[in-house]
DNA sequence: TTGATTGCAAAATATTTGCACGTCA
DNA sequence: TGACGTGCAAATATTTTGCAATCAA
């Protein structure tokens, strides 16, 4: 196994923001920081602040706001709004980029789901229509199977 | 050619309406006059509030909120949040149901998509992750056809 | 040093709620 | 009539912006 490091990942971090021209500031590692500790959660805005006031009691919401629009407009997090929120991911750990989301009405648990079938899907999409797809967001909303079977025992 | 005509797609409304427990009211047809007005079309708030004054100058921001959650709610209605914006559709019109929109980055177009591939997609994962689907949104971004070919020409 | 970044507070937006009044069934 | 629906204004919630101070390069 060669997993990779989460002082790994940082430093691949750390490197897209020179590339992209931003400074290396403490806000924005402990807002990156967040998002290692926890690499398969999708984050909303206010766990995301909530997180960041632990290392930084004085994080401000305007730092964590322009900081999450600047690292969404340069490809390193991705927005995805589900209900009314907005969640947020390192796009570094979707290399699979464009998956679907598979969220419950019920535990409200959000779960990734990938398939070669996708991308076949989307050059179907690019060839029919003659629409470039460079980024999609697919989220399905149904019951996941944890709490289907937790609804038969209770109907038991 | 058998084509519903609006009267009966109104009084289609009009029964789900009463289906639902809801009051037939004027402002509500307002509103479902407008889409109605314009099947293909996804209105965000603002425009179905201009759309709604101009038929009754004091439409109110609160009733227009309260039917759109509640038309949601009752599934008359869909719900996609593009960029940072809502959108509303009827759902009658989207027999298909789970359909993808296209949207283009550049005019910001949105267009409809829906392939039976979807639907053969759509089971595939209920199968796979034992996930039941019942509703999903598909926002697919990139560049339309219409955009592609102004590009070309601009290089030229 | 110098332009980018930050925190704070204020401003701008977006959405919800309380309440008196109106109206659909 | 009576419960539901509406408009208005006020209350909340969400996001952005101006600005002086701070910080990274």
């Amino acid at each position: 196994m060669n997993a990779i490091s989460k002082n790994d990942l940082m430093t691949l971090l750390i490197r897209a923001l020179k590339t992209n021209g931003l400074k290396i500031t403490e806000k924005r590692q402990i807002l990156l920081n967040v998002f290692l500790k926890n690499p398969d959660t999708h984050f909303d805005f206010d766990t995301l602040y909530q997180e960041a006031k632990k290392e930084w009691p004085h994080y401000g919401v305007a730092t964590l706001y322009r900081n999450l629009r600047i690292f969404v407009d340069k490809g390193i997090l991705s927005e995805n709004i589900i209900g009314n929120k907005k969640y947020y991911e390192l796009k570094m750990f979707n290399k699979k980029k464009i998956h679907a989301h598979l969220i419950c009405k019920y535990c409200g648990s959000i779960d990734e789901y990938y398939s070669p079938d996708l991308v076949k899907y989307i050059k179907m999409i690019d060839k029919k229509y003659d629409f470039d797809v460079y980024y999609g967001e697919l989220n399905f909303y149904g019951i996941c199977s944890n709490c289907k079977r937790a609804i038969k025992n209770d109907l038991k």
